[in-house]
DNA sequence: CCGTATAGTTAAGCTGCCTCAACAGTCTTG
DNA sequence: CAAGACTGTTGAGGCAGCTTAACTATACGG
């Protein structure tokens, strides 16, 4: 049991991952990216944005020179187009095959964008590609799986495919709403 | 674009989901979690776990007396749970469904576990369980894409399902295997 | 070519989460 | 019931990532 404590030990951080994002976003909107616009776009203090410029350039993943404008190098434009692509692969799938809320899925997405492994991204967007296809089993799925209403009210362990020693669904739905009350507020 | 900094707005932050967890494990494997076992079980210092049991006791999830042990709140017991019902859901999904390793499953289901909301990770059981149950639509479909190659290797924007302007696959693919480096090494 | 506005930097300080070292409380055992 | 062995806490310190305040560099109009 070590794994949780990799966490720090991520390619990029997420902070990072934005930094990252931005520089690219700016770069394609407006043909540079600095400082000023970096802290717009990310709401956080010109400082801030400095010294995390400074950590990333340590890093390998941007130049900037004092005073001058950001460049992403070619591990760091790797880095922003891996993150970004994960970010709308899982938002299409939470949207379109989960049904999922357009605001919960670009929440969920933004946490966990960097954080998924390239495999997933990959396989993930293997099976929206598919599903979203015309290919008639998908078709087929698709119409079987939104008739079906899945209110497991009936739910028992045995009857359950993924549950096994008790109902994971429980203490999942209890908190379904919390995010959206404070999303509302 | 601000979503990005409410990372540090979660209920609980990754270490504080993964000590809820290890005190309602050690509560269930040997009746109670102590300071030392905490430690133990998260691979951190014993006074590491001091100052975050203080932290947990300020926002309610735990209790905890000077030299005692450590209980759950009714509060701490429900986000232990939803942690780690997430994290099942999510590892089923990835391994099954989506057919990634065993290893890349649990380190991503790890990181992700918390951040996920809940109504995400209840449609992802939902998915999952119709996908492994025996309705016919689910068989056929998962046949059906077992048996598509999903080479991508004539892929355009426009026959992609997913992809819009560019190929998302591309950038994604060639990170496949970086994790799988790391974990070899 | 100088003065001022704007853009960028440094410095100091805060919080979260970790470490190690030193101290204190608890338990066991002769 | 005291000695020594654990177990747990405090304190000081480090790193990441942010903030504000104060300073510096660049750029532009008169």
């Amino acid at each position: 049991m070590d794994i949780w404590k990799r966490f720090g030990e991520k390619e990029v951080s997420h902070s990072m991952a934005h930094y990252l994002q931005a520089v690219a976003s700016l770069k394609t909107e407006k043909g540079h990216a600095r400082v000023g616009d970096i802290a717009t776009h990310l709401g956080v203090s010109k400082s801030g944005v400095t010294s995390m410029l400074r950590s990333l350039q340590t890093r390998g993943l941007i130049s900037h020179e004092k005073y001058g404008c950001v460049e992403l190098t070619a591990n760091g434009l790797r880095l922003a187009e891996r993150t970004e692509s994960s970010r709308l692969v899982i938002t299409r799938f939470l949207t379109e095959i989960l049904g999922v809320p357009e605001h919960v899925a670009s929440e969920d997405a933004c946490m966990i964008e960097h954080l998924v492994s390239p495999e997933v991204s990959v396989e993930l967007l293997k099976l929206t590609s598919f599903m979203r296809s015309d290919h008639p089993a998908a078709r087929q799925f698709l119409l079987a799986y939104r008739a079906t209403p899945h209110n497991c009210t009936d739910h028992s362990p045995e009857s359950c495919a993924v549950c096994q020693t008790s109902c994971l669904r429980d203490s999942l739905v209890r908190d379904v709403g919390t995010a959206n009350e404070r999303a509302g507020a």
